[in-house]
DNA sequence: GCACCTTTGAAGCTG
DNA sequence: CAGCTTCAAAGGTGC
């Protein structure tokens, strides 16, 4: 119902990995070969790459269709929102046409984009990851802004408060969300965006590979586009400016809960919303298998009211309470990543669900890049084959000895 | 009015 | 370098 004129995924028309090269997503960062993370600097792109998607030709710009076209008309609204007050505009590469070329044009701009009047890009279309002025900024952080002009601290501070702040990329989960979100709320009418989220995660990992991967190709390109937009913008820059979380005891007490009553959950027990999502939770997810019975705190999530979740309900179950804690403590590495998702999903099941269902991708990615160089994305001519690949990997390399 | 909640992933920060 | 923290979206909720 929400879906608009596509019937295809939203994403294919975009990530039709063109037969020239299929890049399983853009993985963990470890294995985007594209953009060097550390040096940030955008490794020219194929222009076969940044082409077809953010087109930098003004002539092609118009009949290209968009990069992330599909998620502005499906909910009429743009990849990056600005919040209330701010510019309500999809990246301006990213939903724009005409707008593009001028958008392009100056991306390579040695500069940040000039904050113009208030954000608004020199095209006159503001960007959505330009959002108004600061973002309840604390007292000021000398900014560092990568620029790196030294400046009087008062013409430093007044710069900064011009300086509009440029959001981060989306990464692919979030990309998914932005184009999932409206079928979900459609589908359970539910609407707390806590629920869908969950529902939502769920969701993402019952995606097939290539269907991760599209999203993590997105969002690959994305960061691309956004760190051509904003040669100088950096992460860092955003960083700690949100009134800070005061979830510190949150994940160790998550921990806590799971270990001791995981039903009591702080403030808004997750239970809450599982429940809901039972029924909306699309079955389609059902590769599962694996992840059954999660003898856990799911006796809380998994809702009474909904006995017969589907596999892929039941295949994260835990991820509420067990992600933090996973993610407390696993390190993202390898084998311990792994069986850390393996295991809050299954734990108790299958003794190789990661044969029975989907490898989410990140965890792919993380086997491929285990038992792969760097190279690998690019090896593989095709998702099939990528596919394929993967899923001849014995499930011993997903436990990869770590080195 | 604003922080929280919730999710995953990317990137920054810290020890 | 490993591990932790913050932010990105989003909208109901609670203070």
């Amino acid at each position: 119902m929400v879906q608009p004129a596509h019937h295809m995924h939203p994403l294919t028309p975009l990530i039709t990995y063109s037969s020239d090269h299929f890049s399983p997503g853009s993985p963990p960062s470890h294995l985007s070969p594209e953009i060097d993370p550390k040096t940030g600097i955008p490794r020219p792109p194929h222009p076969s790459e940044l082409s077809p998607y953010y087109p930098l030709s003004p002539g092609a710009v118009g009949q290209i269709p968009h990069a992330l076209g599909w998620l502005v008309p499906q909910q009429g609204q743009p990849v990056y929102s600005i919040p209330p007050g701010g510019f309500r505009h999809p990246y301006p590469a990213l939903a724009m046409n005409a707008s593009m070329s001028s958008l392009m044009s100056s991306r390579f701009s040695p500069h940040m984009v000039p904050p113009a009047a208030h954000g608004l890009h020199p095209s006159g279309i503001p960007h959505p990851t330009i959002v108004s002025p600061i973002v309840k900024q604390e007292p000021t952080q000398a900014s560092m802004s990568p620029g790196g002009n030294s400046k009087s601290p008062g013409s430093v501070k007044k710069e900064e408060e011009k300086k509009p702040h440029i959001k981060k990329p989306l990464n692919a989960f979030m990309l998914y969300m932005k184009e999932m979100r409206a079928k979900v709320v459609a589908e359970c009418t539910l609407k707390e965006s806590a629920a869908i989220n969950q529902i939502l995660g769920r969701r993402w990992h019952s995606l097939s590979r290539e269907e991760q991967a599209k999203y993590y190709e997105l969002a690959r390109k994305e960061r691309q586009l956004h760190s051509q937009l904003y040669p100088t913008w950096s992460a860092r820059d955003n960083y700690g400016k949100k009134k800070k979380r005061k979830r510190e005891k949150q994940p160790q007490q998550q921990i806590q809960d799971t270990e001791s009553s995981l039903a009591s959950k702080s403030k808004k027990p997750c239970v809450q919303y599982l429940p809901i999502e039972k029924p909306c939770d699309s079955p389609a997810s059902s590769h599962g298998s694996m992840l059954d019975s999660p003898a856990t705190p799911s006796t809380a999530l998994a809702s009474p009211a909904a006995p017969a979740a589907t596999h892929s309900e039941q295949a994260q179950p835990l991820s509420l309470t067990t992600k933090p804690e996973a993610r407390a403590q696993l390190s993202l590495h390898s084998a311990a990543f792994l069986s850390s998702k393996a295991a809050s999903s299954s734990s108790l099941s299958s003794p190789s669900p990661l044969l029975s269902r989907p490898i989410p991708f990140a965890t792919m990615t993380h086997t491929a890049l285990l038992t792969s160089p760097p190279s690998f994305p690019a090896a593989i001519p095709s998702p099939q084959a990528a596919l394929a690949v993967l899923q001849a990997q014995p499930l011993s390399l997903v436990t990869k000895p770590a080195d």
